[in-house]
Formats: C-alpha cells, sequence, structure tokens
DNA sequence: ATCTATGATGTTATATCATAACGTGTCAAG
DNA sequence: CTTGACACGTTATGATATAACATCATAGAT
C-alpha cells in the first residue's frame, strides 16, 4: 500500500478550483460504480458541496446547504452521507474541527497528515511518509496493534502567512 | 454513557498505580510551584481523578466526580480544570474521544502519539520518534507553516487482543 | 409487470459535548 | 485595608451527534 501521492496536493497552490474539483468528482463516480455502491443526489450533492467549499465544513454547514437544495433539513440527513462518503475514502473527518472535507485523493491508499490552517481553516491533505508506520512500530513494541492512524497539524497556511505581514 | 468500560491499564503494563499515579502528581506540583502557577484545589482533585482512573475521561464524567466531591456541578468547573491543566501539560486532550487522560510524562518535552484501544477506550502515550518532525518537513515544501501535530492511533490494546482470542 | 427485500431518506426526539456571560469569593501586592 | 487579578460557581445557551421509527425508492426474483 504505498503512501505517495500520484499528483502533488494543490490545495496551497493556485488551480482552477471548477476543474479540479470536476475531476475528483468524475473519479468517485468512477469509484463507487467499480464498487457497486449508489452515490445517490445527497450523497453526490454532499460531495459537491465540499468539493465546491475546498475547506473542512461542519455537518450542520453542510445540513443547510443541502436543505437550501431542497433536501432534508434534519442532522442525520448530513451525517448519514457524510460517514457514507467517509467509510467510502471520499471525505475525510478532521475530528479537531468537528468538521469534514472532501478527498483529493480518490481511491489511492493514503494515510494522509491533514495540515489545518488556524485562520482560515484550509485543509490539506500532506503524505505521512513513514510516520505512520513509525508509529504503528513504536506501538507494537508496547504490544498495541495500531489499525488506524490519524495525523493532524495545525498552523498557518501559505496565504496566511502571507496576510499576517 | 460512553465511558463505562473496565479498568483498563493505561500503560499497557503492569504496575503498582498508586505510586505512579502518586509521582506523577508529586512531580505536577513541582513543576506548577517552579512556574508560578496555582494547583488550586479542584485543579488538583481534577489531576487525581484522572490519575486514578488512568484512563480517558469525558469532561462530564470528571464533572460527575467533581460533584461528589463538593465542588460546582456545572459544565464550566470541569472544563476550566482540564484546560487550565492542558495548557500547563498536565493532561492531554484525546479529539477522537472527545476525553481527557492525565499526561505520564509532565514536564518532559513531548509530542505524544496516542494509542487508542478500540475495544475498552485505554489510552497510552508513545514517543512520536521524529514522525511529527518528518510531517512538518512534508509541510514546509507545501509552504505550511506547523505549529502543532497531534496523532492519534487508534487499534487493540494488549488486553483486548487477548480477550478476542 | 409486479412483488419483495433491502437499503436510503425523512422526521421526531434526545443525547452529548462545550462555551458565553456575569456575580461572588479569595488572596496577595501595594 | 484597599484593590486588582484571578479563580470559582451559576444560569443559560450553543454546537455537535445519534437513536428510533416511518416512508420511499430501487434492484432482483418470480
Amino acid at each position: 500500500m504505498p503512501h505517495d501521492h500520484a499528483e502533488p496536493d494543490l490545495a496551497f497552490a493556485d488551480h482552477d478550483h471548477s476543474l479540479c474539483a470536476g475531476d475528483t468528482m468524475a473519479r468517485a463516480e468512477g469509484l463507487m460504480a467499480a464498487h457497486g455502491q449508489r452515490l445517490t443526489p445527497v450523497r453526490k450533492r454532499t460531495l459537491q458541496i465540499l468539493l465546491e467549499a475546498h475547506r473542512a465544513l461542519g455537518a450542520y454547514d453542510v445540513l443547510e446547504r443541502l436543505a437550501a437544495d431542497g433536501y432534508g433539513n434534519q442532522p442525520p440527513v448530513a451525517y448519514r452521507a457524510l460517514e457514507f462518503l467517509e467509510e467510502q475514502g471520499l471525505v475525510h473527518r478532521i475530528r479537531r474541527l468537528n468538521a469534514f472535507c472532501a478527498c483529493m485523493h480518490p481511491g489511492q491508499a493514503h494515510a494522509p497528515a491533514f495540515l489545518i490552517c488556524r485562520a482560515c481553516h484550509a485543509v490539506a491533505e500532506a503524505p505521512t511518509s513513514g510516520a505512520s508506520a513509525a508509529v504503528a512500530t513504536a506501538a507494537g513494541d508496547m504490544g498495541f496493534q495500531v489499525e488506524f492512524v490519524t495525523v493532524e497539524a495545525t498552523g498557518l497556511c501559505p496565504a496566511c502567512i502571507g496576510a499576517a505581514k
């Protein structure tokens, strides 16, 4: 299971966002078809919302947008869609923020570190370059069997470093 | 009730728990004196509660015990004590569990990885051995300035691996 | 084509986690 | 012995998340 990404992460670089979102959505649809999973309207719209926002959104933020589009306006609607997408690897949950963001590398096995800007809440995925494996090894020495590792770093993104000057 | 588990061992190893808790408390008091910080009765009792529990407790679990000891029984009482202790490096917040646990190595600079048993919610600290630095480096290449890194791993602790067999 | 089992969606209600705001108490420096 | 800073207690509310159940849609079996 390679940890390396096929493409550089563009979250902190200028890019045509509608293209990157569209591309990710296309890959997501392909993946769901390949896995026999149903990317229903609510689920698809939920993913779109996260892709358009291009940052982490709380479940209630997502819900608000879903409701505005005519979907249900009760929390379980958003939570269920988000949980499904997370299970499918299309969305990541950022526990530090109690929020969710679209995965930029769906279908690729990866144990990303999340870089969270404390100023603007932008989130990017960075390769953990073996850090997860190192933790698993250290844990193994203590008799602990690691299943998932989450790495969340807070700090300042390039844009906010510039803005602070 | 999310925290009604049997008493798991925080360090995953047999040890005289009253000794390790007492030792940690003694060091905590020394640190607070050295830093000119006040380890008031509520704060001290909060730390004791976490040391005695020897696992991660939710803020409301702590609050319940504080109230039983005659302290206030409203959430801010627990949250304030926990936040103070976290700032002082005596307590860690486990975001994945919305819970807190006593730091077993107060005063030592460390960016620990938390090993969280998904079966019994025991929590241990493991050294990240450079993993945090690796993330900071990878982030730096993307122009992101890392301030804090949290590493939380879920899996099975030795006791629960044994119990599953 | 229609039945049927499964799973998705919508809804009500409630549980759980966290903080804002303000008054009172405590204590040490001036 | 005042006073200013901080800790504590309380009320109230905000924010996040899930349980439980009814309804609806879809795909596969007949």
